[in-house]
DNA sequence: CGTTATTATGACATCCACTTTCAATTGGGG
DNA sequence: CCCCAATTGAAAGTGGATGTCATAATAACG
């Protein structure tokens, strides 16, 4: 997974004829290992612990390559930072926000997305994408 | 409809102790007879068209009043804008955003709603609110 | 292996959409 | 009317994203 992953950017490096970097290298092994969801400022202050010669700068135009790359997503939770989660093959998933905890879960509907493709048809209208997001209180902060 | 509105609001800046003003009369009525979903700076133009004498500190602060009041909604839609919505009793619905013209459709769905309950449910998530985007193109575009 | 043409990097500057500050103004209860 | 708290608007401040530019690093080529 992570292996396909570092071959897909490796492949579009290539293809674009830019270069492999151990910036590049670095931020890509920490994305993939990271919890999904981090933002520019959380990945850079991670990175910044182990190695102090990488810009932040350079994290932001790297998270931007990876997702031209398809291996990465910008998603905006309204707490005013972009985050970059993880992307699988054509895989497609929706978020539960923790409004206190700030935890994202995951989840996956396949009648939700059903109804939405037969409203979206009703009004002559073509998906390209969709956001689908629940906000409020995880397991954990009900307690 | 517009009356009642302008009754809530009335009746939200008194009872907190704050001030009827030209200024709020005004932006309330021009927000109230708008499209939905303008974004300050939107509102704040077409307030400057006929009234050289509002700041936009003043549509911006005003606007979030209408929030706490419980008549506007605070939205994004990713267009890098943060934009405010007609909010009527209880009602509630998603959005079609047309990525190429911007126009914005609004729908309900009951089974859509229900569906996330169920998610949420099965998580232990307690939803406080949600947001469903839907992206692409719409009737007119697609011709 | 050096050379060289690009591309990448990182510190810093800039942008942009708010958000706050503050002195001057205004509403409205007494 | 008076006075004080609320309001306004111009301008300054914020925070995150994005652009600039001189220097450094990569990789293709002799």
């Amino acid at each position: 997974m992570k292996r396909a992953k570092k071959k897909i950017f490796a492949d579009f490096i290539s293809q674009r004829g830019l270069k492999s970097t151990k910036q590049r290298d670095i931020i890509l092994d920490s994305f993939l290992s990271s919890d999904r969801h981090l933002s520019i400022e959380e990945l850079y202050l991670k990175l910044r612990a182990k190695h102090q010669n990488i810009g932040y700068a350079t994290v932001y135009r790297t998270l931007k390559l990876f997702a031209e790359a398809g291996i990465a997503r910008e998603m905006q939770f309204g707490d005013g930072q972009t985050r970059y989660e993880h992307v699988g093959e054509g895989e497609h998933h929706d978020h539960l926000v923790c409004t206190r905890c700030g935890s994202i879960e995951e989840f996956e509907n396949e009648t939700i997305e059903r109804l939405q493709d037969e409203v979206a048809n009703s009004r002559g209208f073509l998906i390209e994408r969709h956001r689908l997001e629940l906000y409020g209180l995880c397991g954990n902060c009900r307690k």
